[in-house]
DNA sequence: CGCAGGGTCTGAAACGTGTCAACCCTCCCC
DNA sequence: GGGGAGGGTTGACACGTTTCAGACCCTGCG
């Protein structure tokens, strides 16, 4: 039951240890009989190489970790596709975490990934998760980089320059979010998403309340109802209150944190049966795959992000790669108002003298 | 740079190295104050165990992986979940392998896997993974369960005895879908999806003709249109050539082997303005979360996905536990259906003395 | 006072691999 | 024929940990 090790392999070939070691790591060295009489050993004892010993030997892994989230969120699912190809394209393997909301499994995670010496970590920490916690203490994270295992951060930016980072830039977003919505002559507009500790959502609002307040002329008002997590139950319970509104209050338009509440957000409107987008316009944000294909498909603030799984993984190879010389960057991706039926009336007359902002219809698949 | 290894701690804290494993590992048997010695040296030195050395002495890893087809499909994550926290109650972590349907990524995550020595897999193998390829040679999976890992085979019934599973019962799905549609008095009716190498798809088929056979009556006809993958994209390629059909022989009931399909097609015929449900009804399979918020809210077929997750890890966990003495089991889930607007006109008249199907609103969630 | 026994601590031996210097042998060239 | 080069192979050690059989000391009891 327990696998061969290499000896038994050597004694079955009638080679020392150091030949079969020789035929894996660099069959070149190795006579081609000889090399054939151990693949042979290899194959008949079912031999597995042990990957402990070999790290143990060669001091680290072959494997980078990706630490997300939340797994069930499409936005990860797509940062890590992009990940994937380029490691695969430097013979990474990819191995996936799934904190869950939890800082304790988080924890968890990174312990397990240190301990494993996995050659480097790309991660979305839950709280910001560098900066020092109250006790002087230093995060989890912070000392794993203090330690020397490369991080890079996806989707935060870091503020110190001791690591790399990608990000996009949520206030643009925001902006563009608000822009859009003040062009279409809403005054009363709304934001909903939270908690507000999650650094995102606080840009996202942050962009939009500029772009309302520099754009938005006189009349315009901004309201915000603040969620609990950005699901699409959490974006139905927003939608409720919004709704019970009387109209003469309730916000024209809402933009959401993200997508998950703003679908949640348009199906109890067409559940109260105003209509979207002439009683209510939405824009959502991250653009997932089910946006277009939503009751009225969906506005939304579209993000690279296979592009930035991409980047963020190609930082971590470089930087493991490169070592000392390695200077750290902080990539920031820009977002891209992707504008649908939720926002914008189809039958209304468009602005004299400028083309309306671009249509789409289904998700463009990245690259 | 490089990590301080325990000789370190040992030296700083003045004692031997099986002192520092001690307390590590058996911290009752160190004196109190040897013990704060010691722990006052790992802080300082930033001691982090190594694993590779802690397996190799050991023999065996503390994780589990789970393998699966695509992370991006929702399916997926709920039965991750599921397993994660059936995993968590035993302290094992879980490990995500992504093979983003490439059967050259499954073989080496299966290899790296087996190399890592990791307690178990779970996995949803591509080509049902366990049957010997053409040359004779049994697959990298077969080989795995062989040489002694335990395997729990996801979403996929073992024909064999020498493993557990853990499945939904699809053709059971696909009866249901098709009793359902009979019931709702469609005649013409169309199975979307493919390619029906997959187990999966080919069982949803034959459960939905074999409903359709029984209990469709004497005009009963059920066309197929295979698609190449199981996206919302190539649910709107299916969906745009039921569209161009002429309306005599166009289906008015559709039945998708998954709700990625269904979508795409739903999306479609709303583009092409056929109502639905009342020129086309349409049923999903696994009651994704964004079922209940498409254009129109989607009936469905759903899995226990969490269950099934955790139940997989419960068995796989029992099997590497209990060794010798485990029984291999395969455990089948009943699906359900879950009929919203997509498949059930609300106006229509229900058909006297019965209650009509359940109707649900939002996904439930799970447990 | 002697001895048993428990509480602490330690040295040495694994675990399975990669590496490296050293060795052997053959072949070629002078 | 001698010497050198180089291809092929090997033995020994190191990687960092756990484990196990003791060694040591101290206490309590006969």
């Amino acid at each position: 039951m327990a696998t061969a090790n290499i000896r038994e392999v050597a004694h079955r070939a009638g080679v020392s240890v150091s030949t079969v070691s020789n035929v894996l790591n660099r069959p070149l060295t190795v006579a081609p009989a000889t090399r054939q009489r151990v693949l042979a050993a290899i194959e008949e004892l079912g031999y597995v190489r042990n990957d402990s010993a070999r790290q143990l030997r060669a001091g680290r892994s072959r494997t980078i970790a990706i630490v997300v989230m939340d797994i069930g969120n499409p936005f990860f699912t797509d940062v890590v596709r992009g990940a994937e190809r380029a490691a695969e394209e430097r013979g990474a393997m990819v191995i996936v975490c799934n904190s869950g909301d939890s800082s304790e499994r988080e924890r968890r995670h990174l312990e397990l990934l240190e301990e494993q010496r996995v050659q480097g970590i790309l991660i979305t920490p839950l709280h910001d998760g560098v900066a020092p916690a109250r006790d002087g203490r230093e995060s989890p994270l912070a000392q794993i980089i203090e330690r020397g295992t490369p991080v890079v951060l996806v989707d935060r930016e870091s503020g110190r320059h001791n690591r790399c980072s990608v990000a996009v830039h949520d206030v643009l977003g925001g902006r563009l979010a608000g822009e859009h919505l003040v062009e279409q002559r809403h005054r009363r507009i709304a934001f909903v998403g939270g908690p507000f500790s999650i650094r995102q959502v606080a840009e996202r609002h942050r962009g939009l309340s500029e772009a309302v307040a520099e754009r938005g002329g006189p009349g315009a008002e901004l309201s915000v109802f603040t969620t609990d997590a950005l699901t699409a139950e959490a974006g139905r319970t927003a939608g409720e209150e919004i709704a019970a509104l009387p109209a003469a209050q309730r916000p024209t338009a809402v933009f959401c944190a993200n997508d998950l509440l703003a679908l949640g957000v348009l199906q109890v409107m067409t559940m109260h049966e105003l209509a979207v987008p002439r009683d209510m316009a939405i824009v959502g944000y991250d653009d997932i795959e089910f946006a277009g294909s939503a009751a009225v498909p969906l506005s939304s603030i579209r993000q690279p992000r296979a592009q930035l799984g991409r980047a963020a993984a190609q930082l971590l190879l470089e930087e493991i790669y490169a070592g000392a010389e390695h200077q750290h960057r902080n990539v920031v991706f820009k977002p891209e108002l992707v504008v649908r039926r939720s926002s914008s009336e189809p039958h209304r007359r468009r602005l004299a003298g400028r083309p309306g902002p671009r249509q789409a219809m289904g998700p463009r698949t990245e690259e």
